[in-house]
DNA sequence: TTGTCATGCATAC
DNA sequence: TATGCCTGACAAG
């Protein structure tokens, strides 16, 4: 599930499973054999999450770069006996990478970027992307540069709102929904939109990335926050085309832009 | 069992 | 705007 919230726990549970550990890593299905040998066998010195995209630092001063695109998995498995039964067979489907000690085995799989980079580079591809949620500065600049960019674009906030240089980690159920919370017709110009309009949009986009990455799973519905609710559940218009607004009762819409669904009720977004 | 679609994005045209 | 990535959830039969 790979928006902004499974990346960033992706990191937390490399961290608690690999931080300051020699990790060795291979590439069963052989893509990804070379740039496995450079950080293989070495100490993990931090991981980290900007947007949808991982980067984990080695002793060698090498990063890994993983981007899940709309494919990517990663598969756990825990404790010796598991890691070492899971190592000796012959894994299942493709899978591009391996990192694992001698408790903790991750399998990764189907992923758009897996790769090994420098600092610099991984430095280079923090700074184009835009500020994270899930990573507020505490000075609120973060908050300020999204405010920035947004009010200065003709862009619809629609499309604003995928594009990871403006705000990183945000995705099309994310983009669906907040825009359903905040009432904005996502047609509506960057621009057109109030200062206290798009920083609100910013908090809750914070609210809700912060939901789920707590529980794992996307929920927009304020309600259901603790409670695991079914996927039919969870969203006010996302993947609802058809169906009843939750709040006005008319038809949920659904448009292609950009080659992406877009979903929203035109009565409640004006 | 088979077919379709998807939470993303880079690249080619 | 089309395509590739090549997994997995879900629907249809």
């Amino acid at each position: 599930m790979p928006e902004g919230h499974a990346v960033h726990r992706t990191a937390e549970k490399f961290a608690a499973e690999f931080l300051a550990k020699t990790v060795f890593v291979d590439s069963p299905q052989g893509r990804f054999s070379t740039a496995a040998s450079i950080i293989s066998d070495q100490r993990v010195l931090a991981s980290r999450a900007v947007g949808k995209q991982l980067f984990v630092t080695f002793a060698n001063q090498q990063v890994l770069r993983v981007h899940l695109g709309i494919y990517g998995k990663w598969n756990w498995i825990k404790g010796s006996e598991s890691v070492s039964r899971s190592l000796s067979e012959v894994p299942k489907g493709q899978v591009r990478a391996r990192f694992f000690t001698d408790s903790a085995l991750a399998e990764l799989r189907g992923p758009t970027a897996c790769e090994v980079i420098s600092v610099e580079e991984a430095d280079e591809h923090i700074r184009n992307l835009g500020p994270d949620p899930l990573n507020p500065d505490p000075n609120g600049d973060e908050a300020d540069r999204f405010c920035r960019f947004v009010l200065s674009s003709r862009t619809p906030i629609g499309l604003l709102l995928m594009n990871q240089k403006v705000i990183a980690g945000v995705g099309n159920v994310y983009r669906a929904e907040l825009l359903f919370r905040a009432r904005i017709d996502p047609y509506t110009p960057g621009e057109k939109l109030t200062r206290k309009v798009v920083l609100a949009l910013w908090l809750d986009a914070v609210a809700l990335l912060r939901v789920g990455k707590k529980h794992g799973i996307m929920i927009t519905r304020d309600e259901l926050f603790d409670k695991n609710p079914a996927k039919s559940d969870r969203y006010f218009v996302y993947k609802r085309e058809q169906q009843p607004c939750r709040i006005c009762n008319r038809p949920v819409s659904l448009a292609i832009e950009s080659g992406r669904k877009l979903y929203w009720c035109p009565k409640c977004q004006k």
